[in-house]
DNA sequence: GTGAAAGCGCTAACAT
DNA sequence: ATGTTAGCGCTTTCAC
């Protein structure tokens, strides 16, 4: 996942609301549970408190509809809720297999920059029954025995950020065909999403292009990238399309260091009429140095296109028009993948979401 | 949690190793797993496979030593090996009752703005054979039904940067008196690291007065919050201390766009000589507000200082001098609260971390 | 030191 | 519809 850039600009409000303390146990509850190493009720003691069998409680309090005599049931619910009873999710998964966890993988935490589609994820993964683990690789050498005893070895699902794990080694490590690749790399069995650049830089080429831009400037990530040569390609297409000429192409990594760097090499005799950055970041760094070169150049003299529409581009100081998708989105065709299983098997295994231009002050 | 800002500015470089995939079961193990519903290899199988017992290979492989013989141990071990064996963690857990899973309670994402920190925290968790958990609780009021059932009810520890729950609160929520508060707030019971502000803000004020101002303003977080009225009695303290008149007093709730109304309140004509901020986000908002009137106002004639010391500071347009604490110190202290038992019944629960002041360009 | 056996708390056959 | 029972995979007595 590329390295970049966030902020967390939304106020919040939460109303802090007082919570009830929970029932207090009667003296026989605690008694039955006083024996065993944690005081914890079991579905054991509700079953007791209710007058039912175990099962007979447990198919009461199960997710979906199991055969229970509805006044059974009620019964079964009352003495669950006044013992503040609540499963213990490792005994069920220990049947179940299904440990409501979905890891998300990433090489370090920094891959979570873009925090407002995290949040959306996190949040989204919450209302289907689902917590979050964060998993950070680090390097991937020693990833697998780091994994194996890990309870992320036994996840619901595996969503993969880390650009250094393929959909081969991304099933072999989980044990299990539930992963979802987002960092760009899948194949046939996988299950993927990803953003859809074209009409995103599209409309930014074409946005330059009524500016009436002649030459363009590309900084891009990393070329050994299959994703970026992609990306590179549809920026070429269009510029030609649009009669622009391709001034220079330079490397950078994504970051902004990158595009400090890489606009430093910049000739200030032969300026071109746009930059495209293939990451906000690397935009911001170009924004800094040629601001210091001459006030107002961008975008008097120079128009710049970020990418990837980060918050951060909403600062003053950073009005970077961008290419990005819509988050919301993004994070439904993820968690579809998640939930609705018949849609794999459907072949529905790669999922796009279309990327858009957010033109703002540079562009 | 405050509201605030981050930047993952540092490059990452990974090698990609190539792994060895799984050693392959032989046609005699797979077939020991055949009848179970997962293919993964159990103790059991691994204790066939070594000639041993069950508890034999359950002690062989056990994490603290148990008696057993060097050459059985070794036999285990390769049997563990040979088979690709990984214990579950989900039954080693519900005999144990450790699931290796450390819940992180926040707001809401944005809370984890200070990705560097969370690299190394979370980092520094795996590095002790803990997995992260986040918990985005987005409003406190349905918190505890949610927590239930949810795995994070069986946590080895939780995290508290949420600011919205108490110490008590946190204990009930996890039925756990493993709650380790980050967020400021605290009771005897519970644990704790905290920034010690005083030494950072001390050392600000210092280096203002050195400059000899007269005046300041301070724009605050949220008043209600008792660390925030602590914090701004320490400005006040040092600020009289060095003879500095305070001006002004505003408040925000941490957020750029906090300071950006604040600094638009100020008085063109009556400028203070500088500017005291409880948190970087807002010096950045004051900043861009101040820097749009008047060129390089900052700092010559108004010196500004932010708080938390974000990586995001080292942005070329955002140089703000600030407080900060050593993350890497922070870390350290949450993981020995977490791993070192012993500390916590020495009565050392409630731990503190030094800040100090970082000079950039602003002040 | 070692193995048999009894849990941990729950779900899912399986009879009834 | 309901209760009994057999696991899920592991740790931990408890005798030997």
């Amino acid at each position: 996942m590329r390295i970049s850039l966030n902020l967390a600009l939304r106020s919040h409000n939460f109303a802090l609301h007082t919570l009830p303390y929970p029932g207090e146990l009667t003296l026989s509850d605690q008694y039955t549970a006083r024996h065993r190493k944690t005081n914890l009720p079991t579905l054991q003691d509700v079953a007791n408190r209710a007058g039912v069998s175990l099962s007979a409680a447990s198919r009461a309090l199960s997710r979906d509809q199991k055969p229970v005599a509805a006044e059974k049931r009620e019964r079964v619910l009352a003495a669950a809720r006044e013992l503040g009873y609540s499963a213990n999710p490792l005994a069920q998964g220990l049947s179940t297999r299904q440990t409501g966890l979905v890891s998300i993988i990433v090489n370090h935490i920094g891959d979570l920059s873009d925090l407002d589609l995290f949040d959306i994820l996190i949040g989204r993964l919450q209302d289907v029954g689902k917590q979050a683990s964060i998993v950070r690789l680090g390097s991937v050498s020693s990833a697998r025995d780091f994994l194996r005893g890990s309870i992320n070895y036994h996840v619901d699902a595996a969503l993969i950020f880390s650009d250094f794990i393929g959909p081969r080694q991304a099933r072999d490590f989980f044990r299990t065909n539930h992963v979802i690749m987002l960092n760009g790399r899948q194949d046939s069995q996988s299950l993927s999403v990803q953003p859809d650049d074209a009409p995103g830089i599209e409309q930014a080429v074409e946005n330059a292009a009524r500016a009436r831009v002649e030459t363009a400037t590309l900084i891009t990530g990393r070329e050994s990238s299959e994703l970026e040569q992609q990306r590179i390609a549809l920026y070429r297409t269009a510029l030609a399309k649009h009669g622009i000429l391709v001034h220079e192409q330079m490397q950078g990594d994504y970051s902004y260091a990158a595009g400090v760097a890489a606009a430093q090499k910049i000739d200030p005799r032969h300026y071109p009429d746009t930059i495209f950055c293939t990451s906000d970041a690397m935009a911001m760094g170009v924004l800094d140095v040629l601001r210091d070169r001459e006030a107002g150049i961008i975008p008097d003299r120079i128009r710049l296109y970020g990418f990837d529409n980060l918050s951060l581009t909403e600062l003053h100081s950073y009005p970077i028009s961008s290419i990005g998708f819509d988050k919301g989105d993004y994070v439904e065709q993820v968690v579809s993948l998640l939930v609705d299983h018949g849609r794999a098997r459907k072949g529905e295994r790669h999922l796009g979401v279309p990327t858009r231009f957010f033109a703002r002050h540079t562009g």
